[in-house]
DNA sequence: GTCTATAGAATGATAGAC
DNA sequence: GTCTATCATTCTATAGAC
C-alpha cells in the first residue's frame, strides 16, 4: 500500500500514542494534536478510527513478512527457521514499542483474529517458527516464544538494557524452548 | 480491605470486561450494565472509576502477596524459590484472563509504576524470584520470566489447551531459564 | 443500596469553505 | 490538505429522592 506523507505523519504518531496508550486510550484528537493538525484533516487521510489501526498493523506485519519469504525460501528448513528466529528477535528488539501493542492490545487482538488475512499470516509464521514440531506441546511452546520475544522487549524491566546484550540473551533462550542447538 | 457483597459484584464484573476489552475499552456504564443496576449505584460502591481498577489489581496481587511469604518463609534459599515459581505458574494457569490485564494493559502498568506500594511489592517479587542471579542478565532473565508465563496463559494459541499439559510445560521451560534443576 | 435526572466534557464522525 | 463549525453519542461524575 502506498501512502502519501500525510498518512505516513498519522501513522507515526497514532503509533507513538497507542503504545503509549493502547488503542482504546488513544482518540483522535490526541492524535490530530501530536501533528499539529485538526481531527477533520485526520479524517481526510483515514475514514475511520479503525482504518487507522488497520494500516499500522499492516504496516508492521508488513516486515515479518519480509522476514518469513526469506525463511521459506531456505532450502535448509533447520537453516531457514534458524533465520526465521534471528530475524524476529531483530525486528522486536528494534520495533520494541510496537511489539506489545500488536500482541497484547485487546483492540488489535480482536482485529487479528476477525480480520482474514491477518489470521492466516499468523498461521504461516507459526508454523515456520516451530518447524518439525506439532500437537499441543508445539502450541505451547509457540505461544511461549512469543511471549519471550514481546515482553522480553517491552519489559519495563528491561527498558534501559543494551540492544545487543538483549537480542543474545533472547537468542539463548528460545533456542532452548524450541530445541534448536545454540 | 473488607468489601461489601455489593463492591464484590463491581469488581467481578470489571474484571471480566476489563479481561476482554482492557480499561481504556470500559466503561462504567458497561460495568453496570453487566450487573443490572445503573451507572450511579456503581459509582456509590467506588468514587471513581480508577478506584475501581486499584481495587482489581490489590485484589489479584493479593494471591501473589501469599505466595510471596512462604517463600520468603522458607529457610532453604533454593527450596523457597521453587516454591515460588510453582505458586506463580499455578497461580497464572487459574487465572489466566487477569494475568494479561495486570502485564500488560497501559493503564495498569503506569499506575503500578506510580502507586508507591504496588512497585515495592514488584521489586519484592522479581528478586524473590532471581535468586542470587543480579546485574542486566538478570534483569533480563526476569523479564522473560513473567513474558513466558504471561503469554503461555493468555495466548490464543493455547486458550484450549489442558491446564496440567499448559503447567508442566511452561515450569520446565522456566527452571531452563533461571537455572533451576528439574 | 439503588434510582432518576443532569451537568459538563470528550468522543467519533461529517459538511462545506479555503 | 487543512480549516471552522457542528452533530449525535458517550463518557465520568454528582445531586437528591426513595
Amino acid at each position: 500500500m502506498r501512502r502519501s506523507a500525510a498518512q505516513l505523519r498519522v501513522l507515526d504518531a497514532a503509533l507513538d500514542l497507542i503504545a503509549e496508550h493502547g488503542v482504546s486510550g488513544t482518540s483522535l484528537q490526541m492524535i490530530a494534536d501530536r501533528i499539529g493538525v485538526t481531527k477533520a484533516a485526520v479524517y481526510h487521510q483515514f475514514k475511520t478510527k479503525e482504518a487507522i489501526v488497520i494500516a499500522l498493523t499492516e504496516r508492521e506485519l508488513g516486515w515479518l513478512e519480509e522476514a518469513l519469504e526469506a525463511a521459506e525460501a531456505e532450502p535448509n528448513h533447520t537453516a531457514g527457521r534458524e533465520l526465521l528466529l534471528t530475524r524476529v528477535v531483530e525486528l522486536a528488539v528494534e520495533r520494541r514499542r510496537m511489539v506489545s501493542v500488536l500482541q497484547f492490545d485487546p483492540v488489535i487482538i480482536r482485529m487479528l483474529a476477525q480480520h482474514e488475512p491477518f489470521g492466516v499470516f499468523i498461521d504461516r509464521l507459526y508454523t515456520a517458527m516451530l518447524g518439525e514440531e506439532t500437537g499441543d506441546r508445539a502450541r505451547v511452546h509457540a505461544a511461549m516464544l512469543s511471549g519471550v520475544i514481546s515482553v522480553a522487549v517491552m519489559h519495563p524491566l528491561v527498558a534501559d538494557i543494551d540492544d545487543a546484550l538483549l537480542r543474545n540473551e533472547l537468542l539463548r533462550t528460545m533456542r532452548r524452548i524450541v530445541a534448536l542447538p545454540g
